[in-house]
DNA sequence: AAATTTGTACAGTTTAAACTGTATGTAAAT
DNA sequence: ATTTACATACAGTTTAAACTGTACAAATTT
């Protein structure tokens, strides 16, 4: 009956930082499996943490595959051990952080780019215009979004620094 | 034809703006409604939205709520009209970094209390214990991922301040 | 080489989120 | 007081995400 009180205690550690981990744009699945990753000693098999999600092994399969995508699991091996083992990123905050912010700095300095092609269109617009309309205001609007951009990309980049 | 092309500018604008604002965990309705709010030079009622973004008037309505909750959108009085209207909150940067900055300090501030809480339910375990088992290292976890949420929590902290 | 074990692609199903139309209570207009 | 116009609660529907089981290719073992 003691691994029922070990197991409970996990569980309940789990269902906590999940919900941490989900603020960081992770699914409920790829935050459950990090968060028992991590509590884990010991690198786990796709099967092991399938029975202990209680989710099929494709479901892990994928999720893992995520997880891996963005560096939060590493796979690992064993020698003797034919199944792949994954392990959880030991190291909690530098990984996240790392992570996320540099898709906070790509997301904002992509969209400013493509915001800045529009703004071309509009001025170009502007140009050969039957000066029948007015786009001087939606140009104005589009300005302080793109320097919206330019602020989140800056504060992050600043952050990345600290 | 002139509106046909403003228009068309103007959707190119929410599809770029609206993946930077889903970024913020809005959903893609809320995201497209502070987009077109945002261009809107003038407050809009749900009717006008509706029209607009060509989704029921019962889906501005939760959306709208949902924006003016977290006040990215403020409803404004105008004499003589009946309907509500709303504007989107014009200072970008401050009132999305605000908003976000002090959900990510709340939540993981949150999150670690009931960490805690369980930490102290495993100390205790490990008091009245038969020694047959070893809660020793699912603490040592725990202590981590409690200190992940310091950190997190410090670091929005220190951004709040900039 | 044959047989077994593994990870994952894919089609189909289940579950949850998003959305709509009707109904209702409230406030303004007549 | 009656009528009209409005926002939203709610039940039901549609759409998208999550999940599963089967099948198969690659790798290992026999």
């Amino acid at each position: 009956m003691n691994d029922a009180k070990r197991e409970n205690l996990t569980n309940k550690i789990i269902i906590e930082f999940s919900k941490t981990l989900e603020m960081f744009n992770l699914n409920q699945l790829e935050a459950r499996l990090f968060a028992y990753l991590y509590l884990s000693e010991k690198p786990l098999t796709l099967d092991e943490m399938s029975e202990a999600l209680g989710k099929s092994k494709t479901s892990m399969s994928t999720g893992i595959r995520s997880l891996s995508d963005v560096n939060l699991v590493t796979r690992v091996w064993k020698k003797g051990i034919r199944k792949d083992l994954y392990q959880a990123n030991s190291q909690l905050f530098k990984s996240f952080m790392n992570w996320y912010i540099n898709k906070w700095i790509e997301a904002a300095n992509h969209q400013k780019d493509s915001l800045l092609e529009i703004d071309k269109e509009i001025r170009h617009e502007q140009d050969n215009e039957d000066a029948s309309e007015n786009l001087a205001n939606l140009e104005k609007q589009l300005k302080a979004i793109i320097q919206f951009h330019n602020e989140v990309e800056i504060l992050f980049r600043d952050i990345k620094q600290e």
